[in-house]
DNA sequence: GTAAAAAGTAGTAACGATTACTATTTTGAG
DNA sequence: CTCAAAATAGTAATCGTTACTACTTTTTAC
């Protein structure tokens, strides 16, 4: 990975070590913590190259947000449209509504593109 | 269905002579060639009221629109992200991603939430 | 090392899809 | 018909994202 500039160093690292894939706007503010110079359009301008260079992944739920994942291996996504969380998903390799009922305890909703119902969580809370 | 203006059965008879899945601006256009003074607001908030309602389906591919669905029985999409094509799919009973390979002749990549890579003349272009 | 070229950055302005607002029109119950 | 409630057209505002500019850092060539 072409890595040279301590901003991006940040910016990788900062989604490295978290599993919660975060709007760019949460990435700035990790960010700032450490670079407190560090500028919104540097965060853009990196998150979009290292997603043409693979080393991040862009994901959209529908919420109006971009979202980013620094987990690049192959891997589906749950997203829960009452309380926003984004869960990580291995591949199915079976009947795919079977196993996401199972695998996540979710009511899935497979309408659209997006996996996408409630999760665990929100149904106790509404339950 | 509640449809009490001209301007929602409109709305609804453009998406269901449709299977485009067309963004907000596209819609609105169709609606005014049937009628010239619709605004593009009552386009939003229609459409919104018809998701809400469960008439309608709204699409997040990531291409920064939203796209609509007139056909809201459960089934997937595909999407081109080389001609932002969007194709209908069909509920897989098994192994998911043979089963997009083979029904929709694509190069399907999982990673992230949406079934996304190429469709099947942008692989022949490219190839 | 040094100088010029290339790439990256901070800060700000602009863009554009969507949402909010307002004055006006349409709808429907009594 | 009458009047309140709901919908509309048109326009202004919002806000995530992108573009732009002057400046700094890195790389390349000598």
């Amino acid at each position: 990975m072409r890595n040279y500039s301590k901003q991006r160093e940040v910016i990788v690292e900062v989604l490295r070590s978290t599993d919660t894939h975060p709007t760019v706007q949460w990435v700035y503010e990790k960010c700032r913590e450490k670079l407190p110079k560090i500028s919104l359009g540097t965060v853009y301008r990196n998150l979009t190259e290292l997603k043409k260079d693979g080393d991040v992944l862009e994901l959209s739920v529908g919420d109006g947000f971009q979202h980013y994942d620094g987990d690049v291996k192959e891997h589906m996504h749950f997203y829960c449209h009452n309380c926003g969380t984004i869960l990580d998903c291995e591949m199915p390799k079976n009947n795919l509504k079977d196993f996401l009922q199972n695998k996540l305890n979710c009511e899935v909703n497979l309408s659209g593109y997006v996996f996408s119902g409630l999760c665990s969580s929100c149904i106790n809370l509404n339950g």
